[in-house]
RNA sequence: GCCACCGUAGCUCAGUGGUAGAGCACUCCCUUGGUAAGGGAGAGGUCAUGGGUUCAAGUCCCAUUGGUGGCUCCA
């Protein structure tokens, strides 16, 4: 007979098995009224669930008003909502609708569905959808749980040709066997069968095993169910205020080569007004969407004719990505990186060696032929395979330099062609290493000149596919804030450490909070990398102590290190919800190896150097995106396209503002004015809305005195008149000092 | 690349098969003013591109192109 422990320690005792229910009633009706849902032993698990053993019950209940609601109470109720919602879109669409997958998810829940041909689900759905998902919330229809027999469910899959909550029947019974390894199992084969559309399959789980169907409504014919592991609130009156959101496709599995869902999101809050409230904050995320931003702000403009995801800096953007590119270039030199150019475009063999061609070129720009060499190919009928073939190959004597240093088959052999049947090209670089390493390479290096950094803000060119391209946080052509550290394997760990501490500054002064650190490491069961297994372990403790002494949050991934070398990301998450990857540090131990690159040892023998990758912040398009609406468009004074504006109250004071303007200009500051015919009321409108950090108001009585008159940016009113040397020097001082608040205060 | 939606003036957007619209911005005129837009006039459009249906297409259909939201991928 059951013992409850609750979670404030009280123990209960009941002499016939309970429901989570029974248990919640027996501390308080309240409780009872409240109730949706329950943790037992740390599962979460329905309300009417039974419990006939000693357990650990923790109840979840629906908010009180004013309460913000546990994330299990949001959980039971988006879970459940994505019954509610699939039901209505099946009343709306068509029973025809085939359900796939519908999982609760941070911020509500989706529902991927097979719709057939000649139907569709479009945004003009939405509101019969949201209707009828009202219509059945306030039916109060309870969720009943009811197990079947595998044999069963299968069968009934089948009889209906309903692949998806086939494949969901038999992926549950492959979970219980593994949750259950060593339980007697038991199961079928089945032969094919065309007439249901679902492929022969084995099916087998452990002795006892059922899976669970909920019925929105009693347990009859005729009322809509779902297989679905559950847990789900008591009844549809208790999901809440619900909404469906968009619209988006998504493939079955997530295999593109498999079926094409539509996936429909939505959401569900405890309340309507809570609802409101996340809709609003959706609105207010979209008004700092950087595209939004840099449009209004006129900060970089993509223009179709120039190509998609290319972007063109505009003066006012080029002004910020400037600052923030001497910054940067100002704290690498404090630590020793010296700064080099490189062209955008190099050799194909280059990048042959490198290995970013062919392997990567999904992700590239087509090679850029010579002429002749086409016009030949064109002329001798070569067919199209046959000249991609001929642009890939390699020759001999490149293949065996890297297969030698390498000591693996790293260029097969159906790659080697005759010299006179390779194709010579260009490509679009992309990545800048290469051009780094033949830099390196130009010049012999002793360990006492080690380690090499050599920093270029190289713009690289990637194939994105369309679908991704994104403002400036997803696009084709970018500037990697790139270098690549030469070192020796001794060097490694303070190499990372000093990446890590220039992103903890850069980041530090321009107030970026909520960023997370990921550290990607090699899969020790894999043969795939390449590297000792000491200089790894080394490596691999480095980035993690580094990480760790960041003090911001950060995980270990073991198998998400590239094949060469273990690496450190950098997740910046912007304003939206969504994260970005910005910078990644990663170590190479196999660069030196493909490039046949050396140092002298104190021994006086040849070594090879390790390659330390970094690009802290990715690249100063993506960069620059986060920080456009990281700030709203409301830059710190130092970063500012306009940092102040003389605004005149009339054209009376139109020689004062410009000996004002010139004053500032002076000083160095980025100082505008506005001599336009408006009223002084409209010239702060228009300096308000470009988030102009300063604005020197000026009138007669600041012309008599030498003063001006200072609104800063985010406040209502002016902070009173103040001498004009003053207001410069603040001005100034808070440029020099990069100060991340408007610093300049009423004197 | 895939699914849904969208593309009208520099920007934000109305436009219901029948003469192309508004607000802001721009130019000029009046207003000379003390802190989030004073008043008036003017100029500005091959309605993304190309086909089609129709007496008639910004509007309906097809294709292309670009954007948005997701999916997939990301050295």
């Amino acid at each position: 007979m059951p013992t409850i422990t609750l979670p404030n320690g009280d123990k209960k005792s009941f002499d016939k098995p309970v429901t989570a229910l029974e248990v919640a009633a027996s501390i308080g009706a309240g409780l009872a009224k409240a109730a949706i849902g329950a943790r037992v032993n740390g599962e979460l698990r329905d309300l009417s669930t039974t419990i006939d053993a000693d357990a650990t019950i923790a109840i979840v209940t629906a908010p009180r008003p004013n309460q913000a609601a546990s994330d299990d109470a949001l959980y039971l109720m988006r879970h459940s909502a994505a019954h509610v919602m699939a039901e209505a879109i099946q009343d709306v669409i068509g029973k025809d609708v085939l359900l796939a997958y519908g999982p609760p998810t941070d911020t509500g829940f989706f529902y991927d569905m097979y719709v057939p041909e000649g139907k569709k689900i479009s945004t003009d759905h939405f509101d019969a959808i949201n209707k009828r998902m009202a219509e059945i919330i306030k039916e109060d229809r309870g969720f009943t749980r009811i197990n079947e027999s595998p044999e069963t469910t299968l069968a009934l899959f089948e009889s209906r040709a309903d692949k998806y909550k086939h494949g969901n029947a038999l992926s549950a019974l492959k979970a219980a066997c593994e949750a259950n390894p060593t339980a007697k199992r038991t199961g079928f084969f089945t032969e094919p069968d065309p007439s249901t559309g679902i492929a022969p399959y084995q099916a087998e789980w452990p002795v006892g095993t059922k899976l669970s169907f909920y019925y929105t409504g009693p347990h009859q014919s005729g009322v809509w169910n779902d297989l679905c592991r559950g847990p789900h609130v008591p009844s549809t009156g208790r999901i809440g205020a619900t909404c469906v959101l968009s619209l988006a496709s998504s493939y079955w599995h997530g295999d593109e080569n498999s079926d094409r869902l539509t996936r429909v999101y939505g959401t569900a809050f405890a309340t309507q007004a809570d609802l409101d409230a996340y809709l609003r904050q959706r609105e207010e995320a979209a008004k700092r969407d950087h595209r939004v931003i840099g449009k209004a702000l006129r900060l970089f403009h993509i223009d179709e004719d120039v190509g998609q995801g290319l972007i063109l800096w505009t003066p006012k953007g080029s002004i910020v990505r400037k600052e923030l590119q001497t910054f940067i270039g100002a704290e690498l030199r404090k630590q020793g990186y010296t700064e080099v150019f490189t062209p955008h475009i190099g050799r194909l063999e280059l990048y042959k060696t490198s290995g970013h061609f062919p392997y990567y070129k999904d992700s590239q720009f087509a090679p850029i032929l010579e002429r002749q060499a086409l016009e030949q190919l064109s002329a001798s009928g070569c067919t199209c395979a046959e000249m991609m073939h001929r642009v890939e190959g390699v020759s001999q004597r490149l293949a065996d330099g890297i297969n030698e240093r390498t000591k693996a088959t790293t260029i097969a052999k159906d790659r080697i062609l005759p010299d006179d049947q390779l194709v010579e090209g260009f490509m679009l670089k992309p990545m800048n290493c290469p051009h780094h390493a033949k830099i390196f390479a130009s010049a012999p290096h002793s360990y006492r000149d080690m380690p090499v950094r050599l920093a270029e803000f190289g713009t690289v060119y990637r194939w994105e596919q369309s679908g991704e391209l994104n403002g400036m946080t997803r696009v084709r052509g970018f500037t990697q804030d790139d270098a690549h550290l030469f070192c020796t394997e001794d060097q490694v760990p303070a190499e990372i450490q000093g990446c890590l501490s220039l992103v903890k500054i850069i980041f530090a002064t321009l107030g970026m909070k909520d960023y997370r650190v990921r550290v990607g490491l090699r899969d020790k069961d894999s043969s795939k990398f390449t590297g000792s297994p000491e200089s790894w372990d080394k490596a691999e403790a480095a980035c993690v102590a580094a990480a760790a002494s960041l003090g911001v949050p950060f995980s270990q991934e073991p198998g998400e290190a590239a094949f060469y070398g273990p690496k450190i990301d950098f997740v910046v998450k912007d304003v939206i919800g969504r994260e970005w990857q910005l910078g990644t540090v990663q170590v190479d131990y196999q660069m030196g190896n493909r490039f046949d690159l050396s140092y002298i040892g104190p021994d006086n023998k040849s070594h090879r150097p390790v390659v330390i990758h970094r690009a802290p912040f990715g690249s100063m398009e993506r960069f620059c995106g986060v920080l456009i609406e990281h700030f709203a468009g409301a830059f710190p004074t130092w970063l500012s396209p306009e940092q102040v504006r003389v605004l005149p109250i009339s054209e009376k004071s139109a020689d004062y503002a410009q000996r004002v303007h010139a004053a500032l200009t002076a000083a160095g500051c980025r100082a505008g004015i506005d001599l336009g015919s408006d009223r002084i009321q409209g010239k702060v409108k228009v300096a308000a809305d470009e988030k102009i950090p300063y604005m020197a108001i000026v009138g007669p009585r600041d012309a008599d005195s030498n003063t001006v008159s200072v609104r800063v940016r985010g406040v209502e009113k002016d902070l009173g008149a103040m001498p004009l040397d003053a207001f410069v020097k603040g001005v100034a001082d808070e440029v020099a000092s990069k100060q991340a608040e408007l610093g300049v205060k009423p004197v």
